[in-house]
RNA sequence: GUGCCCGUAGUUCAGCCCGGAUAGAACGUUGGCCUCCGGAGCCAAAGGUCACAGGUUCAAAUCCUGUCGGGCACGCCA
């Protein structure tokens, strides 16, 4: 409908130009709004305003002529000048009636968009290191990421979703020498654990596992184990040095077993983050290894790659990327002194195989805490040669745990973390996405536990949930009754009422802010929209009955909300969120 | 210190990309509504220097500059 009003006044827009009006070369784009007040109809358009300059004219002069100019359409009931300079549109009342034959037939497709039929998009978010189980910061960007994708999906994406497992690397080590140590503490050794280790409790639990199955397959003696080993930083030492002294000794004393600890550590963390996301409905098409990218030398290609290009150097005994040719601050830092690829070279690499994949686009979800590493990855892809605007990246802020007023502490290092288990277990899984979604992603988020849980109006899940649950009902009354309904005996013109008039036009706009919220990457549109739709439902529901004894009323009224089920029902599949029959 | 993000009713937030009509919701507060398809609902009222100061414009919450407040990031960590 938009479209066809702004095809509409792009005739009147030439229409002007010809006559000499306003001048040929004057360049505007044509915007239509919907009218935040039913008095000025249903669209408006601020064109003459914008017009106004070029025809050194008044814009309400202008809108008179833009008027005059404009095709006739079936849609349009009529437009009018208003305020100073707006023309606000009617739209015949039959442009609604189709909306709800539109839904009916098209169902879950309806909002379905053809706009980017033919592009590709790999999505990559959540990629927590498997070192431990996912927490509220990490449910966050599942949310987002989850429902981003289903929005970019009904834009018309081929969307692909993607978990990229920090398996190589350092703190996998130290995950594995954690798990070795709490082995060792099972067997009964005496053991003075690391500050740098892992300390939560399912480090416990897969030593434990890892003792049951292995027996003392694993284990050495005290003096062994910590024969000079600098000291940790407790007893004066660097922390550092003393973890990765540590790390070497697992890795000598166990020889080929170290590969079954590591494997059993990550494998048994990986498993745990799969089925935590799944259920909370957030499933993958891949999970992409960085061991994979090691073993496949594909780190080493790209850091050959950027060597080629001439943008690498070495100093120090470490391999730079100079970074800093392309607006990051400061060059940074491939392969360490002593030979180890740091994380970013990886990453590189990473993004280097993600694009050789052939996606048109990327789109890479992170904590916004990570902000300060956006200018040397979009640094290495253009320095491969790549077109940066291919990737995206879309910063998730943390959010803040609240239980009414008292603001939960919430500390990572200390392993004191609220996981998104918890979370889920607390509020359940509708609450959880809806409340991680309903806002901007880049803006901090206060999460209140007592109200997710709250099952009142002050809940906005509820809220909608109850009204798809409602209409279910209602259907069900009419069942009971022994009666059917058809869209075909409905006569949609009996729909004259105030309440019904506003549920059509929130109908109508859906399409419009399902476009809308894809294009801005912006989920929290939808939750804002389906409250509204929601809304006025339960006003129409209360203000009128639909099981009436007038047969055509009674299916217009009854096409009308099957309508609104099932446009709440395809909304909040988009946000993750079911859409109950019974609450 | 440098960079990025944020500042809108008592509270939590939309709106900012693309400047336009009286700045919208929700919660909370106050007062109403069940012989009625689910009251997990509805109606009404009160509540705002859009952080502040300049600038651009016929028009600024929206664009530009500065200031102040809050958050985050600034490793041969990941």
């Amino acid at each position: 409908m938009k479209q066809h009003l702004q095809t509409l006044f792009e005739h009147a827009f030439d229409q002007l130009k010809q006559q000499g009006i306003i001048p040929q070369d004057a360049q505007v784009t044509i915007y239509l709004e919907r009218t935040k007040d039913p008095k000025h109809g249903d669209f408006a358009c601020n064109l003459a305003m914008m017009l106004a300059k070029h025809a050194k004219r008044k814009p309400t002069e202008i809108a008179q002529q833009l008027i005059q100019c404009l095709p006739t359409s079936i849609h349009v009931a009529k437009a009018e000048i208003a305020g100073p300079g707006f023309i606000n549109i009617f739209l015949a009342s039959e442009a609604y009636h189709s909306v709800i034959e539109s839904i009916l037939r098209e169902k879950e497709n309806y909002g379905k968009s053809q706009m980017e039929q033919n592009q590709s998009v790999l999505i990559e978010f959540v990629s927590a290191n498997p070192t431990g189980p996912l927490h509220i910061g990490h449910g966050r960007g599942a949310a987002y990421g989850a429902a981003l994708a289903n929005l970019l999906q009904i834009a018309g994406y081929r969307v692909h979703k993607e978990y990229y497992v920090n398996d190589a690397g350092r703190q996998m080590d130290i995950l594995a020498t954690s798990i070795w140590l709490r082995y060792l503490d099972l067997c009964g050794v005496e053991i003075t654990f690391p500050v740098n280790g892992y300390k939560g409790d399912y480090i416990w639990d897969i030593a434990a596992t890892l003792h049951r199955d292995n027996g003392n397959t694993f284990f050495h003696e005290t003096e062994t184990i910590f024969q000079d080993i600098p000291s940790d930083e407790p007893q004066g030492g660097d922390k550092e040095t003393h973890v990765d002294a540590l790390i070497a000794r697992c890795k000598q004393l166990l020889g080929d077993g170290y590969s079954s600890v590591f494997a059993l550590g990550v494998n048994t963390i990986l498993e745990d983050i799969r089925q935590d996301l799944e259920q909370f409905g957030v499933v993958y098409d891949e999970w992409f290894s960085e061991q994979g990218l090691v073993e496949h030398q594909t780190v080493q290609y790209a850091i050959e790659q950027l060597q080629q290009a001439g943008y690498t150097y070495t100093q120090e005994g470490a391999l730079w990327f100079r970074s800093s040719d392309f607006e990051d601050e400061k060059d940074r830092v491939l392969v360490r002194e002593n030979g180890q690829i740091t994380y970013f070279a990886s990453d590189i690499a990473y993004h280097l195989n993600k694009l050789e994949r052939g996606f048109d686009k990327l789109i890479d979800i992170w904590g916004a805490d990570h902000h300060g590493y956006v200018p040397r990855v979009k640094a290495s892809i253009k320095a491969l040669g790549a077109d940066e605007n291919r990737l995206t990246i879309q910063l998730v802020q943390f959010a803040t745990l609240y239980r009414g007023k008292e603001k939960l502490a919430m500390s990572t290092r200390s392993g004191e973390f609220v996981t998104l288990r918890e979370l889920r277990q607390e509020v359940g899984k509708d609450a959880a996405r809806f409340f991680y979604i309903q806002r901007k992603s880049e803006q901090h988020l206060d999460f209140d536990l007592e109200l997710a849980k709250s099952q009142t109006s002050d809940n906005p899940v509820y809220y909608i949930q109850y009204a798809h649950a409602r209409i279910a009902s209602v259907l069900r009354q009419l069942e009971e009754k022994q009666q059917a309904w058809t869209f075909d005996n409905a006569d949609l013109k009996t729909l004259t009422n105030e309440h019904e008039q506003a549920l059509l036009k929130t109908l109508a706009r859906y399409p419009e802010t399902v476009e809308s919220a894809a294009q801005s990457y912006a989920p929290h549109q939808i939750a804002h929209y389906l409250r509204d739709l929601a809304q006025d439902f339960h006003v129409y529901y209360n203000a009128h009955t639909f099981l009436v004894d007038d047969e055509s009323l009674r299916n217009a009224r009854l096409s009308l909300i099957t309508a609104v089920q099932q446009v709440l029902r395809n909304g909040l599949g988009i946000i993750g969120v079911s859409a109950p029959d019974v609450m």
